[in-house]
DNA sequence: GTAAGTTTGTTAAAAAGTTAACAACGCAAA
DNA sequence: TTTGCGTTGTTAACTTTTTAACAAACTTAC
């Protein structure tokens, strides 16, 4: 119960950095390795090793000395700290290239959170299934996520439309959302946004090639 | 001069948010508006009035008291500052649904930064064009690249195929990659990274909306 | 023309996040 | 043995980022 507390507090750059040393155990544990230490996790994830073992100390996790971590048990325990005890439903608002994209590279890999609904305006795709998730008309929204119990949508409509489509979402009571368009969209305050922008990041790497450009030329 | 080494000194997120206010400007200027206060770019941007002055005094831009700031003066400073004078060009690795989504967002935008190729392994797709970006086949990556001097590179294969194709980028002599892959790759010191993952952003906010849920049970 | 209200620009404080430092431990080699 | 090395766990220092506080300046209302 009160461990259970503390993982209220834990640092939310930890939260996202267990999620991806979890991906990465994942794939050591398919190439047969048992055991991994706090400088292999931090190579793969482009952070030093005392990060790594900061972060496994706040979850409570104690490695092996000179041997290093155990990757079954720290899977079970990431699993256990971000995981959601039911299983956590998720919608896709835009079955375009996006859309269709992330259906791709979740494919039902992670277990306790699960695509199973789309929804979309083309009436070519609505009844069609696609990766195994059905797409339905928005006009449906409401409908759908009370049935299925829908807690997440993603946005990947076209830029112009993300906020009418995030409007439809909260409406039916949707407690997060995830928006992958460059529009950004406003919601109340007991829904969670997440707003996970390409242009920004592209534009980023830009100014730091062009900076690394100039100082090479001086 | 002097000016121009000060805005190598300032904060990443600073950056980033330079560019999202731009993004955010752009639409207001379309709109017909001409001034912008504070605290509406950061309702805009979920953030505060202050950081949004804050950022704009690092700049070195002033807006006019009760009047709020010229929104074409500032989309043009922030301008001088983020963009190359020269047009910065982008390769797209892999023209799956992810790839075309990025030149679906993208489609000439931005002036400065440009996506003029991309790259795929299916030979029904080379040699087609796709929003103006033609497709080549992997293995005229260098020729293409030092043809059409592009120094950045987006990864959107299949996440096994991402380290490889950094491998190939990196060889061809790229300057930075952006990997929107799951599957974290390794760059050399002088190549700029920036992983982009779209299934750590979805746990964070499983975990976050879980966490909500919990609470509202007690 | 004076007071009240807004908004900017800036400095200072606080919070969040990262890195450094190092004790503790245990294995391996001499 | 005992010495040296590699690794963990943890505290403390540092850096970055955000937030608070407030003076200055302008506008409007009276």
């Amino acid at each position: 119960m009160d461990a259970i507390h503390a993982f209220e507090h834990l640092p939310h750059k930890t939260i996202e950095r267990l999620s991806q040393y979890r991906r990465a155990l994942l794939i050591c544990l398919e190439e047969g390795k048992s055991h991994i230490f706090s400088h292999e996790i931090a190579r793969i994830q482009h952070i030093t090793p005392v990060q790594v073992r900061r972060d496994l100390m706040l979850i409570g996790y104690s490695g092996t000395l000179r041997k290093g971590y155990n990757i079954e048990q720290l899977i079970e325990l990431i699993g256990e700290i971000i995981d959601s005890e039911e299983m956590i439903k998720v919608a896709v608002m835009g079955l375009g290239d996006l859309g269709h994209a992330i259906l791709n590279y979740f494919n039902g890999k992670r277990s306790k959170l699960s695509i199973v609904a789309g929804f979309d305006v083309n009436p070519k795709k609505i009844g069609t299934v696609f990766n195994g998730v059905p797409c339905y008309p928005v006009e449906q929204i409401q409908e759908i996520i009370n049935r299925e119990n829908i807690s997440i949508g993603i946005i990947t409509v076209p830029a112009k439309q993300a906020p009418v489509t995030a409007g439809r979402l909260i409406k039916a009571g949707i407690k997060g959302i995830l928006n992958y368009t460059p529009t950004p969209i406003q919601v109340p305050e007991d829904v969670y946004l997440e707003e996970y922008d390409m242009i920004t990041t592209l534009e980023k790497l830009a100014f730091y090639v062009k900076l690394a450009n100039d100082k090479n030329k001086l």
